[in-house]
DNA sequence: TCAATTAGTTACCAATTGGTAACTAGCACA
DNA sequence: TGTGCTAGTTACCAATTGGTAACTAATTGA
């Protein structure tokens, strides 16, 4: 049986649509970005990912540790510190969130200068 | 000049991180998805992903086309008749693009069987 | 003249998402 | 005993996002 036939994404109702939605998401990927460098605990996440508040970062990561792809050890030191780590499964997602990251950084000027290119086209349409 | 050192998606104003959170998104890397395929006009697109509304679908093509990713061809036929096609550009971000919904689709049954046995330990700790 | 088709747009409303700031809880150290 | 650290949580509010349904505009063919 052919996988592909069996989840489909453009099905609005697909499990694999329901994940899509999941991982597309800005901080989810940067979360992923940042514990495939190495595992990190809660603070270190917040500092990393410049902007993301405690409340969003929880979530998130209650979220991912739901879905498998990462794992949370808590470590009994004092102050109590709980490592964030990826699994398996996170890793793989890991590659992906990897190239596009790296694709963004790399390319971002291509993408301002279409931008600019658009910009301009539009103010003299409307002259 | 490293382009790593020039921009950060971990940083919160990065142009990077701006374009990060734009493609991060469902419903674009659904159309980039399905114009990976082939060249489609707006009311087939809007068949092929279903759950879009017009308004959506309008949104994010004119964003797409903004930052170069994909080019708006009017034919002049009756009546008439708009193509989206992807652009060299858009067509890099379509490799990632299809990797996320080759992988939703083959590895999802991993994350369902993940959740699964996630909320059963979370059930069992509250009894 | 009227319906149909394409490609949207618009107004209005509902739901989701996210920010802020203050708070909890456990432990250690001075 | 009080302060600081970790790891969150909570209530409240604001902003973004998205859905619905009706509408526009151009053209063709019955």
């Amino acid at each position: 049986m052919n996988q592909a036939l069996k989840y489909n994404i453009y099905q609005q109702h697909c499990p694999a649509r329901l994940f899509f939605e999941k991982v597309a998401d800005k901080w989810v990927l940067l979360i992923i970005n940042v514990l495939a460098r190495e595992t990190q605990h809660f603070n270190l996440l917040k500092k990393s990912i410049q902007g993301i508040s405690p409340k969003v970062l929880s979530q998130k990561l209650k979220m991912l540790e739901r879905d498998g792809f990462i794992e949370r050890q808590v470590q009994n030191t004092s102050p109590i510190r709980v490592d964030y780590s990826l699994t398996s499964l996170g890793l793989e997602v890991a590659k992906m969130a990897y190239q596009l990251k790296d694709w963004a950084e790399t390319n971002i000027e291509q993408v301002i200068t279409a931008q600019q290119r658009f910009d301009a086209t539009q103010t003299e349409e409307s002259k």
